[in-house]
DNA sequence: ACTGATATTGAATGATTATTCAATACAAAA
DNA sequence: TTTTGTATTGAATAATCATTCAATATCAGT
């Protein structure tokens, strides 16, 4: 047999990661590229630059490896945001704006993970899987965005639209917003979504001048 | 061989449409329950109670049998919505009432037939035939909306917004609102999100008293 | 009843792909 | 140097599926 595997060696949890990353950045590449139906181990180990044995051997299953990704893909989501509440030098409206921004960062709803999230999203197969990755946050942070728009509408005095109700149509727009993103990225572009919500806000909130 | 096939023999065009229509139906279920990556011909044929031959001799192909059933569901949406605004009983706002009800009926927004839209959308991307099925009705769809909209803001001196505005935030809320009906279809009821949206359109429309 | 035309079957084929595993390489310890 | 444990390979296996097609059924017209 020809073998010739990496030159690594005997590997320490860190160095070990590398792989283990290297394979999940390349499921979610090969996910964009292909489709959650036509990634094959191959594909993806072949872009991570492994043998197709290792990636199983890794992930115990190709099941496992892709719920890495969505795993992976949601803490950093979970990151994002949760470092715009904890920052103390926010106000909250100054807040609302970074969470916008940040739901349409490049960073966050680039092509390539919008996808990813769109597919765990249409496969039934996953569904109890997602729920369980991505319930708990999806809930904090709603909760948390309630709470934000409480604020704001005890400063402002606005108190037609109640906090849950302006949450529940920010997050509506932002998963109908990223769907857009896909299949039309040249009208979907990033500014014109935030400007899209951002004027959504301003026409609640119309004393606050800072929803440009 | 073990023949024993449908006693229906030779078959006009009408009759032979049944099966047709019971294969795309059988589809439609199939994607719904377990995923567009895991549909096959054999399970649909089987829940159409066809041989799996027949499924590909008529359809040529599965992946004709399902770009078949997406236009039969973009189909059926463009018929209700088209309806609406062709019915001349109806003035704008009560035409854009009957629009959001249509959007969230149970013909149209049920679990079922979401699913299937949802799974398409994910792979639209890979796929640009999806594309080609339903963006030329979208366009239209969101046309129509617009200059509904048009009309209302005329008539009603809500000229903060623009009508594009309006739809592009509509088309959003409706997308999103879909996709958790798929998820959580407890806390997203019809009622919940023809409320939800209802309450966009009052706020914007303040004296409008049919946004109940 | 026979013939031709169309409808329908179901088993066989071939392609794709996840998963397994015996073989091999490597690094560090002894 | 030898041993030992871990990392990694890649070929073999087995399962799943779309697609094909020869065989069979049914019916309309003669």
């Amino acid at each position: 047999m020809n073998v010739s595997p990496k030159k690594i060696g005997n590997l320490r949890p860190e160095e070990f990661s590398i792989n283990h990353q290297k394979l999940i950045d390349a499921t979610i590449e090969t996910i964009a590229k292909r489709g959650l139906a036509d990634t094959t181990i191959a594909q993806v180990s072949k872009k991570a630059m492994v043998s197709q044995g290792y990636a199983n051997f890794r992930f115990k299953s190709k099941e496992n490896l892709l719920l890495s990704s969505l795993k992976f893909l949601s803490d950093e989501y979970k990151n994002s945001w949760q470092k715009i509440f904890e920052d103390s030098r926010l106000d909250p409206v100054g807040r609302v704006i970074k969470i916008i921004e940040n739901d349409f960062s490049s960073k966050i709803a680039n092509r390539n993970k919008i996808a990813v999230w769109v597919s765990f999203y249409s496969e039934v197969k996953f569904r109890p899987s997602y729920l369980t990755i991505c319930q708990k946050q999806d809930e904090i942070y709603s909760s948390q965005m309630e709470k934000l728009i409480t604020e704001i509408n005890n400063i402002t005095n606005q108190n037609f639209l109640s906090p849950k109700e302006i949450s529940e149509t920010y997050h509506s727009m932002v998963d109908g917003l990223w769907q857009r993103i896909l299949f039309d990225p040249k009208n979907y572009s990033h500014e014109f979504c935030k400007a899209l919500i951002k004027k959504y806000f301003k026409n609640i909130y119309t004393d606050e001048k800072r929803f440009v």
